[in-house]
DNA sequence: ACAATTTTTGGTATCGGTAACATGTTATCG
DNA sequence: CGATAACATGTTACCGATACCAAAAATTGT
């Protein structure tokens, strides 16, 4: 910057002031320095900015998994709205492990991002303080968490399961079979389950079997092999609600290559809305959670909450139940 | 720091070195520092070290498209290779612009990043300069660029279409056509199909019909509208080679529903080796490209530059055709 | 022409760590 | 016991931008 100075024969001051269009420098001297700044190949140093200003111009993002294509949706409505800002987005990924995610927040705290963006609502009480000490902003997502953090964009688990359970209720289904992985893992399939569970209790229904798929994350082949190790004891239900999209895809492969008829049979429904729900064949009755919006949203109230606006705010984008030929 | 440091009667420097668990500071008085740090909450910034360093601690990756499996993949391969070292990602995404992609470099060297990871071998020339000037390793992945700017992790997208019209040629396919993005954009997707042309021209095949579908990413969805918009005209073909596994599976199940048998009436291949082409029912005819490898392998590459090791290195994962019931 | 503004520019201290070097303190050995 | 080595800790000067305040230059009004 002082080369830059020297060679305009200004003050660094104002090539400072100039590079990031302070409208107080004169329209020619700015635009003078930023054709010399060019020039000489010189590179802004953030970092130095950042130290200077107490103001790191990021904001950190947990993920449980990036290879996941919800989470991506939501990360890329996030990216599209923050994309003028030139704020950046710092990721780490805590391949649900709530441990993990307690050494990462504590990672990224250290690089004092504008805001954290988590995913989930429960963490561990030690990530809790963390969170709650590092007087920054923090907004819960993919959830509506009973005792929020900081700010929410998010749905309810539990209440999108309600619709579905209602669905198959109302299409004369009883036995029930919930799908997803381990429990304790992702609290967010947890919630699901708890969701179904509650549910199917409450219009009546039998007892729903859990059938475990293994640990999280759980995806296509997953729910191949639950269906598989089902075997022959599929003919116990008349429904399967799988944990997301990917799974219930999976299962509805493996149904078909055992010769059971989805929705005949058996109904099949996903979670997510990914676009394998409607491009498979049947397409699979699954749940939109508007994965893209909370991510445009979130975008929103981050750029909110950088402006200064510290309350918080709480948006439950809902959800919908999307019919599909599997139920 | 400096509280830190009065209340273990020690100097600010002794803390540091103690928090960055330097062996030169006794035992003792490390265990004291970093328990008395825990109790007053400090917090350290990792901010100031990496301007007093001059070493961020991150490494920058540019994606054309956080919500793709093939890439999504490749970073929880690396993210999982740098989990020890404590680097953090910085993440950017190029939506597949190179225009975009030359302000998200511009951006993300600012933030002077241990290294740069760029995915594709083709940049505009003003990239390409701020790259080399940057002093910056950079790594190219998903590409084997004939002319690259520094490491190279990837595979010959060429190549691998050679295999996979090779194969067709010995099933007797002769009418190819190859679906992909509209030209210009995803530039992984023109090299795959240039290869396809090639390929099939050395083999004395007809030429190869192009099949736009669209603008990149092209995912399922495009899979589809690409054969709705064919129609009838899909019957001049007996092979139809997509740009990647979600294309093919959106081809595959839209061909079902047009009553079209694949493969007896044309055949089908996609490209990447992800769940679905497994999992769909039949299985795809696709290309393994080792995506998780890639990101392992540039985890490598990358704690062994960051160790200070500047000679570049190649490595091509290859590639391999895994034959599915589509072809 | 000159004071009163308004606009534009500059000087200085500083953010919180750490590299490099200096110094103090405790074992080791002939 | 004193010299030397090995270990432990301290001092100082930065890294590069910018907040804060001060001052110069340009503009305006009478």
């Amino acid at each position: 910057m002082r080369d830059v100075a020297r060679a305009v024969g200004r003050s660094p001051m104002t090539v400072s002031r100039a590079l990031r269009g302070d409208e107080t420098v004169s329209v020619k001297t700015r635009a003078l320095i930023s054709k010399t700044a060019a020039d000489l190949g010189y590179v802004y140093d953030s970092t130095a900015q950042a130290f200077r200003t107490q103001k790191s111009g990021f904001v950190a993002v947990t993920l449980p998994s990036i290879n996941n294509a919800n989470f991506a949706e939501t990360f890329r409505g996030l990216s599209t709205g923050l994309e003028a800002s030139g704020i950046q987005l710092l990721l780490g990924s805590t391949n649900y492990q709530v441990e993990k995610e307690n050494e990462l927040v504590r990672q990224l705290l250290a690089r004092k991002p504008e805001a954290l963006i988590v995913t989930g609502g429960y963490h561990l009480p030690e990530t809790r303080s963390l969170l709650e000490n590092a007087h920054v902003p923090v907004i819960e997502t993919w959830d509506l968490p009973p005792d929020p953090l900081g700010s929410v964009v998010g749905f309810s688990n539990e209440n999108a399961m309600t619709d579905v359970v209602q669905h198959l209720h109302d299409q004369g289904r009883r036995r029930i079979a919930f799908i997803g992985a381990a429990a304790g893992r992702d609290m967010r399939g947890t919630a699901r389950r708890d969701g179904v569970v509650a549910a199917a209790q409450r219009l009546g229904l039998p007892d729903v079997a859990i059938v475990d798929a293994g640990q999280a994350p759980v995806s296509m082949r997953q729910g191949v092999d639950a269906i598989k190790r089902l075997g022959k004891n599929i003919a116990e239900f008349d429904a399967l609600i799988c944990v997301s999209d990917p799974v219930a895809f999976g299962v509805l492969s493996e149904c078909k290559r055992m010769s059971v008829n989805v929705p005949e049979d058996i109904a099949v429904t996903g979670f997510g809305n990914f676009d394998v729900a409607m491009v498979s064949n049947p397409q699979i009755t699954t749940v939109d959670v508007h994965a893209n919006e909370i991510g445009r949203k979130i975008a929103e109230v981050l750029l909110d909450v950088i402006d200064g606006n510290t309350q918080p705010r709480h948006i439950d984008v809902g959800s919908q139940l999307v019919l599909g030929e599997t139920s």
